[in-house]
DNA sequence: AGCACGCCGACT
DNA sequence: GTCGGCGTGCTC
């Protein structure tokens, strides 16, 4: 066996370069440590020494070559005893680090879970009594002073009491002067497994005198109590438990312990998110025809695993919202666990849902508590690090079969990964923005697919174009599922005569269910909800100054009369409510973003949406004096209002980020609605995501424009996806259904193919639109972003860059239009930072960038997800 | 990110 | 002469 004494290490330090920059240790020698030698491999993470600190990092090689002319360190420790990356997820890392242009361990940190990999910091104190004379600067004085008052403090302490460059330079003079000392340290893993104390009975049952002797002279009730239960419980028991059912307290225990009847233990346990949860099982439901025709294809494409130079196909499956994506999902996954694989499956962040959770909880079963046994993992924001930490050891170990999370779930290490499902593949939050690595996670999911022989399915009602052009050019096995299924009229008439006293709702006549042919007569396919258009200008010029126009009004008195729900969509982004001073024209903007502020009542305060700045409504004009302040623009609040003025006495609720800070405000606003609390749901973005109402039979858009008018090669992307979710809505029951979407813009491609739930229509136009700009997904774009406190210097910046790009794409004759800018992006001021921005629309921009040397400060997105 | 090394201006 | 500013380069 040859020796391999090195380890190619990654270090997980500031150092950039973007290419996979190693560094080589040694190991230990035998004599001192024959476990390091002997185990240390790919994907383990250690501690090394680097300069005059210690830093974490990741071993990617053993390799029996040392590095030319350097005297290589030793390895210091290793942290886990197990590999913490798989050799997939270390080749992902590569192709990531690559691709978006990132240091390789900013990779490697993605996958790992928080708390593993602790912090490097530093820690000053004083060396003695600081003698005034020696001290010279006045970050120096300052130094000593928060020293003097509060002793020793860490570097992210400082950061908080002094101006962040300042402290480190006079550390550095003072420490050299011997005044203070300041220390390396690294923190160790914060995430650790949880140890529990346990207690069991020591004496044995076999002379029962042994027991009356040992508890002589005890008062207390509760000592025979805590015996009772531990002889009922026969081993060890967790003690906050004994607390809790005997009602003892620690003293008890202790006693008991002196005396010899029971014996102290601690015992492991592993944390589980779900272990409150009860997950009633269900079994597979039959397909309806569309589904069957779907599966067979999904089921002989799945069949095979991939390899390197055969890789296991990707599958778009095409299901308008309500169509069966999920069960056949399901299935797919249920096949992969049968032959012993893992499956991932990646839903967009906020259809994270308890509805989500069970419906794999349902058909899988949850981990049971105490010792991984399960099968269903899930990922999300509400986990603490230690459930995080249990759940991605779990997986690692191979005690968990599916995984359902958002885009990040991506990450969890799984030793036979067999397929990987991206549900509503179009969605926004698959797209890191920040911090780098700015992947996204459809692209990753695909390297990840081709690396272990996984295969890919991207499911969606409104496939992205970058997608939909894939499956056109054969790339991708396109299946579609153009049909919904009904809501089931028998669960419907239980929740009208539950939630609705007043008279029964009839069935719309117009809407009634068609049966297919060689379907069940009770019909199974809901038709999709016609869509009527407004146009927004007839109703100005026809005097309706509401923000409801006619239409829209007369269908939510004929909703409200039958007794059954509606839901008002307003698109946020880009409608603020700004406020106008009506004398002068001044409209109140953020002191640091420079956009206009947002109303929000009722504490009457102007928000700012990018930095979250608040301050108080004016009561007069601050430029003119004037005292005709007024509101222009929409928020979900003005629009509840105003259906409080048009429908007296209904209840409304309200949805949107205000409103619904996190899960559990999510599926109490949904609970609340779907048990008919409310006849209106007024809600943002979120009410468009898969929620199941049968009770919804109007859905209004109160604006379909807001995100057309912005100007980003997504907008009319983003428009018609919104709008074919939000249609998605309404008529999911055997009570039909309608749509009214109320538009400056009646004409838009966007929104009347939406309306017409014609998506080929969509995509045909807007593929031309996006191949005559050289816009994804015909060409990659690159956004490159200097944000700084001085315009000049952001400029300044950005010019500098552009020159050396412009320099690079000469050399290698590519065209110069091709990078556009530099210009302010539309916000062009965030956080008090002026923005510079440089676009660059190539076929390989890894590939371009990867020899521009690009100064610290500029944010780079490679694919971003919009161009603001 | 630190830290050293190294070369210019204001003091003991 | 010396101290300290801060630009450049390295960390196995």
């Amino acid at each position: 066996m040859s020796q391999l004494t090195f380890a190619e290490i990654v270090v997980f330090s500031p150092i950039d370069g973007q290419a996979d920059s190693t560094f080589t240790y040694h190991l230990p020698p035998v004599t001192e440590d024959r476990t390091l030698a002997r185990t240390l491999a790919p994907g383990h993470l250690v501690i090394v020494p680097f300069g005059p600190r210690r830093l974490y990092g990741i071993v990617v090689a053993r390799t029996d070559a040392p590095p030319p002319e350097v005297e290589t360190r030793p390895v210091e420790s290793l942290v886990d005893a197990e590999p913490v990356l798989t050799s997939c997820q270390i080749a992902l890392a590569r192709w990531m680090s690559r691709e978006y242009l990132t240091p390789l361990w900013r990779c490697f940190l993605l996958m790992l879970p928080p708390g593993l990999v602790g912090h490097a910091d530093v820690q000053v104190e004083l060396a003695g009594e600081a003698d005034p004379r020696d001290i010279y600067t006045e970050a120096q004085e300052q130094l000593v002073t928060v020293l003097d008052a509060k002793g020793q403090l860490l570097g992210r302490q400082l950061d908080r009491l002094l101006p962040r460059q300042h402290w480190r330079r006079a550390a550095s003079q003072l420490d050299r002067r011997g005044i203070v000392v300041k220390s390396h340290l690294l923190t160790p893993p914060r995430a650790r497994p949880k140890q529990v104390q346990t207690a069991r009975l020591a004496l044995t049952d076999d002379d029962p005198s042994l027991m009356e002797a040992a508890l002589e002279g005890l008062r207390s009730e509760v000592y025979p109590h805590i015996i009772q239960f531990l002889r009922e419980e026969g081993g060890p028991v967790d003690v906050s438990w004994i607390y809790a059912e005997t009602g003892c307290q620690r003293y008890h225990l202790n006693k008991l312990e002196e005396r010899g009847v029971l014996a102290f233990d601690t015992e492991e346990v592993w944390r589980d998110p779900l272990a409150d949860e009860t997950f009633v099982p269900d079994t597979p439901p039959p397909l309806t025809s569309d589904q069957q025709a779907v599966w067979e294809t999904v089921q002989a494409h799945i069949a095979r695993p991939g390899s390197p130079t055969d890789p296991a196909p990707v599958i778009l499956l095409q299901g308008v919202t309500g169509s069966g994506k999920t069960e056949i999902y399901l299935r797919a996954v249920a096949e992969v666990i049968e032959r012993g694989q893992q499956a991932i499956v990646l839903v967009p962040e906020i259809s994270l849902t308890p509805q989500t959770v069970h419906r794999f909880g349902a058909r899988f079963g949850a981990r049971s508590g105490g010792r991984p046994t399960g099968r269903v993992a899930v990922l999300h924001s509400g986990l603490s690090d230690g459930e995080r930490y249990d759940t991605w050891r779990c997986a690692r170990l191979g005690q968990i079969d599916v995984v359902v999370g958002p885009r990040s779930a991506l990450f969890i290490p799984l030793p036979d990964l067999g397929l990987i499902v991206l549900d509503e593949e179009h969605d926004d939050s698959y797209k890191q923005s920040a911090p780098a690595p700015r992947y996204h996670a459809r692209d990753a999911a695909r390297q990840l697919a081709h690396l272990t022989g996984a295969s890919l399915i991207l499911g969606s009602a409104t496939p992205s174009l970058e997608t939909y052009h894939r499956a056109a050019l054969g790339q991708i096995t396109h299946l579609e599922m153009p049909r919904r299924i009904m809501g089931h009229a028998r669960r419907l008439a239980e929740l009208q005569a539950r939630y609705q006293p007043q008279p029964q709702a009839q069935p719309q006549e117009s809407i009634t269910y068609r049966a297919l042919p060689g379907e069940a007569s009770d019909g199974r396919y809901a038709p999709l909800p016609p869509v009527q258009i407004v146009d927004l200008r007839a109703e100005l010029r026809a005097g309706n100054r509401s923000i409801f126009s006619r239409a829209l009004q007369k269908a939510i008195d004929e909703t409200l009369e039958r007794g059954e729900q509606a839901i008002l969509f307003l698109n946020r982004r880009g409608t603020a409510t700004f406020v106008l001073c009506r004398d002068c024209g001044y409209v109140p903007q953020c002191p640091a973003c420079d956009v206009p502020l947002t109303y929000h009542g009722p504490g009457a305060e102007l928000v700012c949406h990018h930095c979250n700045h608040r301050q108080r409504e004016p009561a007069r004009c601050p430029e003119c004096g004037g005292r005709r302040i007024r509101y222009f623009g929409l928020g979900t609040e003005r629009v509840e209002k105003a259906v409080h003025q048009r429908w007296s006495g209904i209840r409304t609720l309200r949805w949107d980020s205000d409103t619904a800070r996190n899960h559990a405000a999510h599926a109490t606003i949904m609970h609340l609605f779907s048990a008919g609390l409310a006849q209106i749901l007024v809600g943002t973005q979120m009410i468009a995501k898969g929620l199941d109402l049968p009770l919804v039979t109007t859905v209004g858009v109160i604006s379909a424009d807001t995100a057309l008018n912005l100007p980003d090669f997504r907008a009319a992307e983003r428009t018609f996806q919104l709008l074919a979710q939000v249609a998605g809505r309404a008529g999911r029951s055997i009570l039909g259904g309608r749509v009214i979407v109320q538009t400056y813009h009646p004409e838009h491609y966007a929104i009347t193919s939406a309306a017409a739930h014609d998506y080929e229509r969509f995509a045909a136009r807007e593929l031309a639109f996006r191949r005559e700009h050289g816009y994804p997904p015909y060409r990659r774009l690159v956004k490159l972003v200097y944000a700084d406190e001085q315009l000049s210097r952001a400029r300044d910046q950005a010019q500098a860059l552009a020159q050396t790009i412009r320099q690079e794409m000469a050399r290698r004759g590519l065209d110069e239009d091709d990078l556009i800018g530099p210009v302010p992006p539309f916000f062009d001021r965030l956080r008090g930072r002026y923005r510079w921005q440089i676009l660059l629309r190539v076929a390989d921009p890894a590939d371009l960038l990867r020899e521009v040397v690009i100064p610290p400060g500029w944010r780079v997105d490679v694919d971003p997800s919009d161009v603001l």
